[in-house]
DNA sequence: TGTACATCAGTGAACGCGCGTTCACTGATGTAC
DNA sequence: TGTACATCAGTGAACGCGCGTTCACTGATGTAC
């Protein structure tokens, strides 16, 4: 059988989106060096020569994952002016996420990820914080261009904000995607929005 | 050294516990028979005395804590008269137990519980369901009364009431205790109160 | 255009560690006489 | 009240499995001449 050699940096991404894929379909217990090795098509050892160990893969994914978080705000504040519609896409865009990567709840809820690293525990800690952080500043803008209660406190509707979202994602999680996450989202959204919407 | 001998009744009790105690102060990854029978003070087969593996051992913990989560909803029940009170108390309650048993937020989020373990995934669920069905029996029973906006889909009020601690709950897991979580649920309350109310 | 060589992606065997679990045993405890 | 015995909680050594990681190797690929 003839072996096929590629580039250290398709491989880098390759078993990135492997370890993901494997996170997202069975979860972190079942993300190891073997079962990875062989969705990219090598041997666990060969696993090594692009990343150093298991750390600096997980390292790899978590990044992946604030990317597509903080990316998505960007994209939300990138294409639509008003705060309370940005509010609703984000929403979406944050379900859209989940459905699609199973593999977000999992990596965020999961010791495994920040176990005894307590490096990687601040990393992700950070990721979250930079997240609200953003949220926080669309309702601060909101406020400013009065379409939101100018007596909230940002950082608390920026919380309840991703509470919308997250026990959610868990139910779905737990009833193996049966629970239908988005209808649930789609309910909750227009009582969050009147709850912190200026009163016409 | 002599050596003490206590009855079975007693040591799952003990066991129980000292598990609970294990992954509250260091997480589920943690949670080995070795660890766990040093902190019973036996060696590590002698728990399979009590216990016939480790599987069992996570199902009396579950057991556990679905106990307690219920046990707050009847608690709340028994002792205040009006709804929307009876949700304020509630959150109260839960966030106490969260930050007295850190242990919820670990178990709930963990893998390791359900892992592989199907029927225990379902048990996990289970208990959420049954929860949340309370709650959203005390909005009924809100709305029966009143205090609580008619058009309002129960079972959407009751997830979102989950996600006013939820999210909180991680964040004061991955900051170490740093984020204060009991600040953050005061100040979501009236949020979500004035949220569901009937206008006055 | 063809050849020699250096590079380095991929291999396969082996190791070591953590950990759940088994099993023959020991000896403390409660009970029957 | 004291003694013999059955019960069963606790012991300690050993096993086996999963899994991350190492290391000497092989041979495909790109490059210099």
């Amino acid at each position: 059988m003839s072996i096929v050699k590629l580039g250290t940096e398709i491989r880098r991404e390759q078993i990135a989106q492997a370890a993901l894929h494997i996170i997202a379909a069975n979860g972190m217990r079942k993300l190891n060096m073997a079962g990875l090795a062989r969705r990219v098509g090598m041997v666990p050892s060969g696993i090594y020569r692009h990343y150093r160990n298991k750390d600096e893969l997980l390292d790899a994914v978590l990044e992946f994952l604030r990317h597509r978080l903080l990316g998505n705000v960007a994209a939300v504040q990138a294409q639509i002016d008003d705060p309370l519609e940005q509010l609703q896409e984000l929403l979406d865009l944050h379900v859209r996420l989940i459905l699609e990567h199973q593999a977000l709840p999992r990596i965020l809820f999961s010791e495994e990820v920040y176990g005894d690293h307590q490096e990687r525990k601040g990393k992700l800690r950070d990721a979250i914080h930079a997240y609200l952080s953003e949220v926080a500043d669309i309702v601060r803008n909101g406020q400013v261009k009065r379409q939101i209660k100018p007596e909230l406190n940002p950082d608390t509707v920026a919380l309840m904000f991703l509470g919308l979202v997250q026990p959610t994602a868990i139910l779905w999680h737990l009833s193996d995607g049966e629970f239908d996450a988005a209808k649930h989202v789609e309910r909750a959204w227009p009582i969050f929005r009147e709850a912190i919407r200026v009163n016409l």
